[in-house]
RNA sequence: GGCGACGUAGCCAAGUGGUAAGGCAGAGGUCUGCAAAACCUCCAUCCCCAGUUCGAUUCUGGGCGUCGCCU
């Protein structure tokens, strides 16, 4: 069958909070299997911002070859629908050149999006309408999307995803519901988890948050602005930049910008942990004891 | 030692004689094109004792504590 090969090819997508090592279960993971890394991330896909977007080292990435990161303008705005286009777009094109595909990441809706081959409901974003939608507030929000869609479907006391939903129904007519489907990828995800105790994640976010301060997050944001990069862009919205910026502006002292920056990042951990943990299909594998071994024999089990 | 102010959840902080705003942090949850975002839910009986009162976190007295000023 002409599905053939790609249809069963198993893909390794790694999961988990930030901060837990799954960069480097990744890299391992690649270059035992002879794969090449599809980033799954939403600030790593943004070009120059390295410190606090915890892309690859360079020595990694002499040794794999990296994917979806580090290609996109700062100063502009990228999606989950860019990023499946693009990321699958880099699955095909691993398998096609007989490597393995390893999927890594953080960002929960980018992942899903990919895996479970979200539509996303083909209807690209509309800045004037959007625009004027954000002048509205919740309730002529959701008068504005019942008037249009009786049972959107999506949460009413959110504006965000309100003005998403009109801007869909909008351009394609209701119902929204039928919009949004889901067509699997050619390829089986293998989803591998990889968590530990809280203590364990929260110590080690601390360390990094002041590793990053030390490696130089303010000076690299700095940098960022200087070049035209505008304050309320993606990136310096991210975790690190935002505090990084609130240090500039004079409201952190550099003391309390690592801590600051573990704060949001335990936040963030915690809220990665609650979404996957929903999710059955994941095998979760805990970092204390080397996981590799296991995490091979699975891989290598499953393909 | 004297004088003054203050003492509300982990932190900041409103407030009233009738049974405690809000923010942050924390916990849980939602999630199909901004997702490291956005949104939802939960989270205190007001320093201690006595008194006044139908009823005190709110009034009075005492105690303890903190801060400031003075000697």
């Amino acid at each position: 069958m002409e599905r053939g090969r790609a249809a069963m090819t198993q893909v390794p997508v790694v999961v988990g909070p930030t901060g837990i090592g799954k960069s480097q279960l990744a890299f391992e993971l690649a270059v035992q299997l002879g794969g090449e890394i599809v980033v799954a991330d939403s600030r790593q896909v943004y070009q120059r911002l390295d410190i606090a977007t915890n892309k690859p080292s360079d020595e990694h990435r002499r040794q794999v070859r990296y994917h979806m990161i580090d290609f996109v303008d700062p100063a502009t705005n990228f999606n989950a629908a860019h990023y499946v286009e693009g990321a699958r777009g880099a699955i095909d094109d691993i398998a096609s050149r007989g490597m393995t595909p390893i999927v890594e990441g953080g960002t929960m809706l980018y992942v899903d999006a990919l895996c479970d081959g979200f539509s996303l409901t083909g209807i690209p974003p509309n800045p004037s309408l959007r625009a004027e939608l954000e002048a509205l507030d919740v309730a002529r929000l959701r008068a504005r999307l019942l008037a249009m869609d009786p049972d959107p479907g999506v949460d009413l006391d959110n504006p965000v995803r309100m003005i998403r939903a009109i801007e869909i129904v909008d351009a394609a007519g209701p119902p929204l519901r039928r919009l949004r489907t889901r067509t699997p990828p050619t390829w089986q995800p293998l989803r591998i988890g990889l968590t530990a105790g809280l203590a364990t994640i929260d110590r080690r976010l601390d360390e990094r948050s002041h590793l990053q301060v030390e490696r130089g997050l303010v000076a690299e944001t700095q940098a960022a602005l200087d070049a035209g990069v505008p304050p309320t862009a993606p990136v310096l919205t991210g975790i690190g930049y935002a505090e990084a910026l609130a240090h500039i502006r004079g409201e952190l002292t550099l003391e309390e910008l690592p801590l600051a920056m573990a704060r949001s990042n335990r936040r963030y951990a915690r809220r990665q942990l609650r979404w996957w943990r929903r999710d059955s299909r994941v095998l979760w594998f805990e970092i204390e004891p080397d996981p590799l071994p296991g995490i091979l024999k699975h891989v290598r089990k499953a393909a």
